[in-house]
RNA sequence: GCGUCAGUAGCUCAGCGGUAGAGCACUCGGUUUACACCCGAGCGGUCGGCGGUUCGAACCCGUCCUGACGCACCA
């Protein structure tokens, strides 16, 4: 069964290795992840090993956190969801492939790094080997340094960063094998992504195109639908003039007037009878006097505005759509900076429209707007005020204002945004993973249905993967874009900025009859969608690649659904034709109390470290399982107390067992009474059950089911059998009972191991070789003869404890109160597991007399009449 | 607008065709040997509304209401 060459042979039937049990005079839950965290590392307890076939592994592909952001509870519920998944793979006997990589490349690492050194980079500058960043970083004054320079400081925060993260997941206990992990920027992670966009590049996958592409101003960068979000944005709709040849105005409505001097044509409805005379005519834009043809198009909608469109250089994507089935010209006004362009475009050379455009010029898109509202106001081509509205705009998801619409050169990748065939064997791909829960597949096919274009892979930044790619120049110096210059893959990974083509020399960069190398950088998505490969060795260990991939699951929280797990899957897709995982787990997120999302912003996050510290981390770990996968679910401390007081429990119990019984004492031979049996009987029942919940997944079912036993265990069954098992010659009952004390206990501390498991690593040691985790998962066969007695004999038995303590307490006395007699009546069954369990009752309810059983026909439940002793007043 | 999830005890959630459940909170009681970071006992619900199917509905079907989220919506 179990493939782990460190593990422990724990067959039940097989005595165990006589060996001192030595328990602290006062456990305690302080200090368990120092201690163990420790050992685990020293020890390599979650080591791979890479020797093992496929079938033997299980393999797990967990998000590259962005080091460069903060974690907060919410990182932590989810991570301890996979390896809540890992440590029950691995004590099934599998040996897991559990890498942890960091995302430490693209746009959150160049922000850090601005603010933490206050510097920023100007890729025109030179590299200065002496740099060293300011001593008192002032964000306003950011300091200019070189590419090279910028990169530096990058990767040396970085690892500072990374230092933190894995402090912290050793705490949490995530059971990684650090040997394995690996980073979105490091030569690895950049010679994978180099490789599989130069495969791409060659089956037709990857493509460069000049085309309108979502813009960031902010940033200048260029940004994919992925990190799209729509916001609430307030504007207003300006009723405008234009002119027809008569000079007779056509209006009609914009949110955007100062895009009129971009304005490429006005657009109806081919069926709105309104416009029908003025199609095929031309009408003059408002002070510009820019003649301007007016068109028909099926997705103009004659009840939005006016019900005709200007058609602008780009105000929305259905401009691009105009623009490219109508063959309209460009009419760019917009500059990479978001300003309006300094120099006047020739179509506006008139007189008048190059006057009007100067007041324009170099103004940011809300000042040009200002100016060119006063204008029409002014020409008398206002009508009316600007009515306010709130619509809806696309930003991107890190910046803070709108996205222009700017034509530029990008790389993208196919994915089926723009070919039905490939979007449907995507959702194929996603009909084949097995989604936790089931319903998140539908984000999936709403995402992936919903596309409206191929990836955009490329970002005008400097933090990133370069893309390992050089153009020719021709005799006047302009590259020849057609035909790119691509190193071998035995060359990768190269920086076409600073290494030249094969057949160039660095002399040649730059000059007519050279080359050029691609500016840009990959996005940091168009990497961590390689994370299966990279992490797996792909192309560079291929033995080990074969050996974990297509991998066993995937975990992400549902807000990466469409970028991260996606991507994955189009990458896989094109690279080997296959899904990546066969399973894909899927967090929920941690909302603040008001359910709220935490963010940085509100100043809601709750810092992990302050609640491990508060509560540990078995505590933290028990909240986070029992969070079901794809829940939002509340923070809320007083819940973090129950897993401590779970893990004190598991302490302060194992501490009384092992001091009554040995560790030789496991012996399911001597387990002959029947309030034993029935324990067994429920523990097996436990097993079976927590092993069908984990291999669902439902980890949280698991452990509700684990822990429902461990309690009745505590309060019931420990108490019952409490004087029998101490009794120092009490026979084979208590024979019985110690075996069946330690039985139990071996089981249930296994069972516990994922969710707890500094505390069961703890107790573990107590009285066993080797760690828990390391350990085989329960089997309900493993438990003998026993494990088949039916467990109803302990519901009768609770039953009747609960009356003797309801007794005691309607009658407030303590629970030792003498009771001179019992007499119990109910169902036939019920008194006959009452009466295998009398002597137990006698001595756990301190009975001085009889307990007297009486069956009554037709009874439905168990009734009692208990006779407390007299006893003076002081007692 | 399309779609998904959720609405059960004060709170967090199970249950998803056969007499309403757990934990927390609250109330009451309990100090000798596992545990006061504790133990025991209680209180607490017309299962969002309305229809339907069924011998029987929290559960299935329809419809509506409320909340959250995803996608679309940018003239």
């Amino acid at each position: 069964m179990n493939q782990n060459p460190q593990s422990t042979d724990l067959s039940e039937t097989t005595p165990a290795q006589p060996r001192a049990v030595v328990v602290p005079d006062k456990p305690a839950l302080e200090g368990l992840e120092e201690k163990w965290s420790q050992q685990w590392k020293a020890d390599d307890t979650y080591a791979f090993d890479r020797t093992q076939p496929r079938e033997n592994v299980y393999s797990i592909d967990t998000p590259p956190p962005t080091v460069s952001g903060s974690l907060h509870v919410g990182h932590v519920f989810s991570y301890t969801h996979t390896d809540l998944i890992a440590r029950y793979q691995r004590m099934q006997g599998k040996t897991v492939f559990y890498p942890m990589g960091w995302d430490d490349n693209g746009l959150p690492t160049e922000r850090r790094v601005q603010n933490y050194f206050g510097v920023r980079c100007d890729p025109s500058l030179p590299y200065d080997p002496d740099f060293t960043p300011p001593a008192k970083p002032d964000p306003k004054k950011q300091v200019p340094i070189s590419r090279p320079n910028f990169v530096e400081l990058c990767e040396q925060l970085v690892v500072e960063d990374e230092k933190a993260f894995e402090d912290l997941w050793r705490r949490v206990g995530v059971s990684v094998d650090w040997s394995q992990d690996y980073t979105t920027i490091g030569p690895k992670a950049q010679k994978v992504s180099q490789t599989a966009f130069l495969r791409n590049l060659a089956r037709g996958e990857a493509y460069l195109q000049e085309a309108p592409t979502l813009w960031d101003v902010t940033f200048q960068t260029a940004v994919a639908q992925a990190e799209l979000e729509a916001r609430e944005y307030a504007g207003a709709y300006h009723r405008v003039a234009f002119h027809r040849a008569d000079g007779s105005p056509i209006h009609i409505e914009t949110t955007r007037p100062e895009l009129i001097p971009s304005v490429v044509a006005l657009i109806a409805h081919p069926d709105d009878e309104r416009y029908a005379d003025l199609f095929g005519s031309t009408v003059t834009s408002p002070v510009f006097g820019v003649e301007i043809p007016v068109l028909a198009h099926p997705a103009a909608e004659p009840d939005k505005g006016a019900g005709i469109a200007m058609c602008c250089t780009f105000g929305d994507l259905t401009d691009v759509q105009w623009w490219r089935e109508l063959q309209l010209p460009v009419r760019t006004v917009i500059g990479r900076d978001g300003r309006f362009l300094r120099e006047t475009p020739a179509w506006l050379s008139a007189d008048a429209a190059s006057t009007a455009y100067a007041d324009l010029a170099g103004k940011t898109v809300f000042s040009a707007r200002e100016a060119m509202v006063a204008k029409l106001r002014e020409a008398g081509d206002l009508d009316g005020e600007p009515k306010p509205t709130q619509r809806m705009t696309n930003f991107f998801e890190k910046g803070d204002k709108p996205l222009e619409i700017v034509a530029t050169r990008q790389w993208y990748i196919r994915n089926g945004g723009r070919d039905a065939d490939l979007r449907a064997a995507l959702v194929a791909d996603g009909a084949e993973i097995t989604w936790v829960p089931a319903h998140m597949k539908h984000r999936y096919d709403n995402w992936v249905s919903g596309l409206n274009g191929d990836w955009l892979i490329s970002r005008q930044r400097f933090f990133g993967i370069p893309f390992p790619v050089w153009y020719r120049l021709d005799a006047d110096g302009e590259p020849d874009y057609e035909n790119p210059l691509l190193p071998t893959e035995e060359q990768l990974p190269i920086d076409p900025s600073t290494d030249a083509p094969a057949g160039y020399d660095e002399a040649q960069r730059g000059q007519a009859g050279g080359f050029i190398g691609d500016p840009d950088v990959m996005d940091t998505w168009a990497t961590s969608s390689l994370t299966p490969h990279i992490a797996g060795g792909w192309e560079s260990d291929n033995d080990l690649f074969e050996r974990v991939f297509p991998m066993d699951l995937c975990t992400q929280a549902h807000d990466i659904i469409r970028t991260w797990l996606f991507s994955r899957v189009v990458r896989a897709h094109h690279e080997n034709g296959v899904v990546p995982w066969k399973h894909a787990l899927v967090s929920g997120f941690v909302m603040d109390p008001d359910r709220k999302k935490m963010s940085k912003s509100k100043g809601n996050v709750v810092v992990p470290t302050e609640i491990l510290s508060k509560f540990g981390s078995d505590a933290v770990r028990w909240r986070a399982a029992m969070a079901r996968p794809g829940l939002d679910s509340p923070f809320d401390e007083t819940q973090m107390k129950v897993g401590r007081r779970l893990a004190m429990k598991v302490l302060n119990a194992s501490k009384f067992v092992l001091g009554n019984v040995g560790a030789s004492e496991r012996n399911l031979l001597a387990i002959t009474t029947p309030v034993d049996c029935a324990l067994i009987g429920q523990l097996a029942n436990t097993i079976t059950a927590a092993t069908d919940a984990f291999d669902e997944y439902d980890y949280t079912t698991a452990l509700e089911t684990i822990e429902k036993f461990f309690w009745e265990f505590c309060d019931d069954y420990l108490e019952l059998v409490k004087e029998r098992a101490y009794d120092a010659d009490g026979g084979s009952a208590t024979e019985s009972a110690r075996a069946t004390l330690a039985v139990a206990l071996h089981a249930v501390l296994r069972l516990l191991a994922p969710f707890l498991p500094y505390v069961t690593e703890e107790v573990w040691s107590w009285w066993q070789e080797g760690s828990v985790h390391r350990a085989a998962w329960p089997v309900a066969t493993d438990l003998g003869s026993a494990a088949s007695a039916s467990p109803a004999l302990l519901g009768h038995v609770a039953d009747a404890l609960a009356e003797i303590r309801g007794a005691k307490s309607r009658a407030k006395v303590k629970q030792r109160h003498p009771v001179d007699q019992v007499r119990f009546s109910g169902p036939a069954d019920v008194i006959a597991g009452v009466e295998k369990a009398r002597e137990d009752l006698i001595r756990v309810g301190s009975v001085t007399g009889d307990i007297v059983l009486e069956v009554v026909d037709g009874a439905t439940e168990l009734s009692a009449e208990v006779d407390l002793a007299e006893v003076p007043e002081q007692e």
